[in-house]
DNA sequence: CTGCATGCAAACCGTTTGCATCCCC
DNA sequence: GGGGATGCAAACGGTTTGCATGCAG
């Protein structure tokens, strides 16, 4: 499952991931953290940021969201905290609600599953998209 | 957004993918739908059964799971309930947890979001692979 | 030095779409 | 009869992977 962490090589690559990723409070996909990263590191690949992205995620220093929509999105804060996801752009932000540590505790005796965890996705319209009143396609 | 419903024609294909899904209580994606649906019409096409599928849930005829995992699934039963994921196999089951409807008015307090709703999804290991000490790399 | 990590490009997989034909209303 | 629905296949977008080379330890 996650193994002792067989030590994690440091590399130009991965610290300027993590830096950019650290830097920005939403919540990029692989490819808009390609594009941060590319301004400092022009070589790099896009294969390099998924297999890093991936690495990172398993070894716990950043967070892999399994939100709706078509693409994966990633969070370099790691405490447990719930999203918002915008119907209209897909954009991802923090919600401040509190923490539900109970629900586990429910889950677990209404279900044959081991349970592991629990995440709560809101779904609504963005500021920015109310203003703009983009009736495009919901995602 | 959604349309005041302007009249969906009632095809043999249509038919057949809604009886399919309503058929059972797992939360099939769509080539899954397409695999069940084909054992009664050999000659449908995945084409077909995915337009179908976005259709009806546009029309809230079903739901369109945003979960996890690489695919989308489709859940017959409209009303609000929550769902468990396996991380190991990706099968996903619902779990019998009361709905939280004040959640959504606690978010809009703490939101720049128009807030249209919420969808809370656990995370397990179901026991079909906890039998199989299915250590496969998990989802 | 040696093996893990990288850049690159091709492959992959789920989903969407264009188009000629079909068939429900 | 006509417009929406279908089957088919090609295109698409996001992600993964194979491989030769590079570089951290």
């Amino acid at each position: 499952m996650n193994a002792p962490t067989p030590m994690i090589r440091l590399t130009t690559q991965r610290q300027i991931i993590l830096e950019e990723l650290s830097k920005v409070k939403t919540h990029p996909t692989a490819s808009e953290v390609y594009d941060m990263v590319r301004k400092r590191l022009p070589r790099i690949g896009l294969g390099t940021v998924y297999r890093n992205l991936e690495l990172m995620a398993e070894n716990g220093m950043i967070v892999k969201l399994e939100v709706g929509g078509t693409q994966k999105r990633f969070d370099a804060t790691t405490d447990a905290h719930y999203h918002i996801r915008c119907s209209c752009c897909g954009r991802v932000d923090d919600i401040d609600v509190p923490v539900l540590d109970s629900l586990v505790d429910a889950a677990s005796e209404n279900s044959s599953y081991q349970i592991i965890g629990h995440h709560i996705e809101f779904t609504g319209i963005c500021s920015k998209c109310r203003e703009e009143d983009n009736i495009t396609s919901l995602q």
